[in-house]
RNA sequence: CGGGCCGUAGCGCAGUUUGGUAGCGCGACUGGUUUGGGACCAGUAGGUCGCGAGUUCAAAUCUCGCCGGCCCGACCA
């Protein structure tokens, strides 16, 4: 390929907008540009990245025995209201929805598993005709809260969503492990470094799931692992071992303190010297939405601990929790914000207490009357024992759950996500196929994506330097450029397209680049541009010597043309 | 959705406080000179100043409404 004949442009200056790397340097470069918030056209060269990436994301799923499938974008209520996400989806407000000239309502799907099931379900009768697993890449529609970094968060983005179908749980677990595999060779085939963490699952639900994550500063999620025991998780999901705190002794008669304007477990810890944050439960209310309610809900939780949010959805089976207002804190307390506690707390408010409280003695607390702590309090004798959940949120270094040792915390870039759904969709939708038995069972299901569009993204957040964009190569969208820097000279011509010519026929990926352009100019653009192997054509050409760059580390060398080809295959790994 | 801010040429920005001829850099185009680190000279084109209403002799500038976008937070397969 010429690039004389690709479209590319570079911008001289940082796009406005672009915050991190990867949105930086791929807006620069001209890979990608925005239409709206959160929606990008993909220039030629970027789309050469993505069909690159989504090759090998193909070519790993056909080895595992995955089905390429292309399933519709558009997709009736009605299959959303038979799974029951719906409502969900659109109180969320994540889902883009439209009416069709009836008035019938519609969607853009963000995600497949009704479709998949729907589909899967009509074709699949019997447990005969199992293991199924159909997969597809395909554009996603999200309305994202705030959509942002570029490719990394968009309304718009590419996707590969895979869908297992089994007779049983044994099978799901295969059919698990197969796309675990799967997944592991795609990624290294990229040559990304990830991590693989337990994870939440979520919106989609369902038993269990991992996280693919790219290591990468600017990550959105924030993970927790230890390198001893290999354990790692999504903050959202992670555990540790609970830190120590003070004893309680002895069980003691409560007693009630005036404690004006002292709000905080910090102004707590002032005002009652040696009760330290460890002794007190702070009681954290929380408006609750359910699909056909919503309630403030009390949580207690040790001082010197956090509430993990994800993990008290999970544990009222809710949709979501936020914070009460200081008015809603008023209305279901009594009090005034900093002062609730189990101690005369309704028994309308339903209580939660976290793990570490769990057989703890004479905490203090708020007990719902502005201006008043109580000292001893102790739960199930002064006030409801609270229902007892893990609501903790684990942080650095605090002890591992396997090993002990200290947990290390790093920030990723999802960009894989394998769950084991079980029977939470086929059996909503009612999709099920005959046992041995004759009898009618809903499919045991797992569900798998990978985020098409953000993999390469992450891949430049790892891979760049303050030049440009440093690809790897199995996923550059040219593994080498032959760039001839004075199209007007003949000998650099002859040279450049002979160069071109033999590294086509040893099957390398290479690109001619035949712009014209100074010669600065050209250095500084694929710099930028960041082709993993470039080879320059310039001067020195009548005496048959080339330039050979590496783009990593921008390693330069002067090379004989007769040693072109073998320094570029062995810079490829190929030789 | 809460808080902060922005919208002026393809891109990056000034001009808005204090109303009075719409500017700068980069890019683009033409001609010439250049050709190893985003060249130089001369010239040219390009703007309903986000949209609408209002105030005014006069609005990019003031007022109101709307739209779009960015950042922080909440949120997020």
């Amino acid at each position: 390929m010429r690039l004389s004949q690709i479209l590319i442009a570079t911008l001289r200056e940082d796009p406005a907008d672009a915050e991190i790397p990867s949105h930086r340097l791929l807006a620069r470069g001209g890979y990608i540009v925005k239409i709206a918030a959160g929606v990008y056209t993909f220039a030629p060269l970027m789309w050469r990245v993505v069909r690159k990436f989504a090759q090998i994301v193909r070519e790993e799923l056909d080895r595992a025995g995955a089905n390429e499938v292309m399933l519709p974008i558009i997709q009736p209520k009605e299959l959303w209201v038979s799974s029951g996400r719906w409502d969900r989806y659109v109180t969320d407000g994540i889902m883009f929805t439209l009416k069709d000239r009836k008035g019938s309502e519609m969607c853009l799907g963000p995600t497949h598993e009704e479709v998949m099931t729907a589909y899967v379900n009509a074709q699949v009768n019997s447990y005969k005709q199992m293991p199924v697993n159909c997969y597809q890449i395909q554009d996603k529609f999200r309305d994202e809260i705030r959509p942002r970094f570029g490719l990394m968060r968009g309304r718009e983005f590419i996707m590969m969503d895979a869908y297992s179908f089994d007779a049983d749980v044994k099978g799901l677990d295969v059919a698990y492990q197969k796309m675990r595999d799967a997944y592991c060779r795609i990624f290294e085939r990229c040559n990304l470094r990830y991590t693989i963490v337990q994870a939440d699952s979520g919106a989609i639900g369902g038993a269990g799931s991992e996280e693919f994550m790219v290591v990468a500063d600017s990550g959105e999620d924030s993970i927790l692992f230890c390198e001893a025991s290999g354990y790692a998780a999504n903050v959202e999901k992670a555990t540790s071992r609970l830190p120590d705190a003070p004893a309680g002794g002895e069980v003691r008669p409560m007693s009630k303190h005036g404690t004006p304007n002292v709000r905080t477990v910090a102004q707590l810890e002032q005002f009652f010297p040696g009760w330290q944050a460890g002794r007190m439960a702070k009681t954290v209310l929380y408006k609750a939405t359910w699909k056909d309610k919503e309630a403030v809900v009390a949580v207690m939780m040790r001082g010197d601990l956090e509430i993990n949010e994800v993990k008290l959805v999970n544990a009222l089976d809710a949709m979501a929790v936020r914070l009460a207002t200081d008015d809603e804190i008023k209305a279901a307390t009594g009090a005034d914000t900093g002062f609730a506690g189990p101690v005369g707390l309704s028994d309308k408010v339903r209580l939660l207490g976290d793990l570490s409280l769990q057989g703890r003695t004479n905490l203090l607390t708020g007990c719902n009357e502005t201006g008043f702590h109580c000292l001893d309090v102790n739960p199930g004798r002064d006030c409801r024992m609270p229902e007892f959940k893990d609501l903790r949120l684990a942080r650095a270094g605090e002890g591992c759950p396997v090993s002990g040792q200290p947990l290390q915390q790093a920030r990723g870039i999802e960009v894989g996500h394998i769950f084991k759904l079980g029977t939470k969709y086929s059996s909503a939708m009612g999709a099920t196929f005959m046992d041995q038995g004759g009898k009618p069972q809903p499919f045991v299901m797992g569900c798998y994506g990978i985020g098409v569009s953000r993999t390469p993204a992450a891949a430049v957040e790892q891979n760049h330097d303050d030049k440009g964009v440093v690809w790897p190569a199995p996923i550059a969208p040219f593994e080498v450029v032959v760039g001839m820097l004075d199209p007007k000279k003949d000998d650099q011509v002859k040279l450049a397209e002979q160069l071109y010519g033999e590294l086509q026929q040893a099957g390398v990926d290479v690109c001619l680049d035949d712009r014209p352009m100074s010669p600065g100019a050209k250095f500084k653009d694929h710099e930028l541009l960041g082709l993993p192997v470039q080879v320059f054509v310039g001067r020195r050409a009548a005496e048959g010597m080339v330039e050979f760059l590496i783009r990593k580390g921008l390693q330069k060398s002067e090379l004989a043309v007769a040693d072109v080809k073998g320094r570029v295959l062995a810079a490829l790994g190929r030789s």
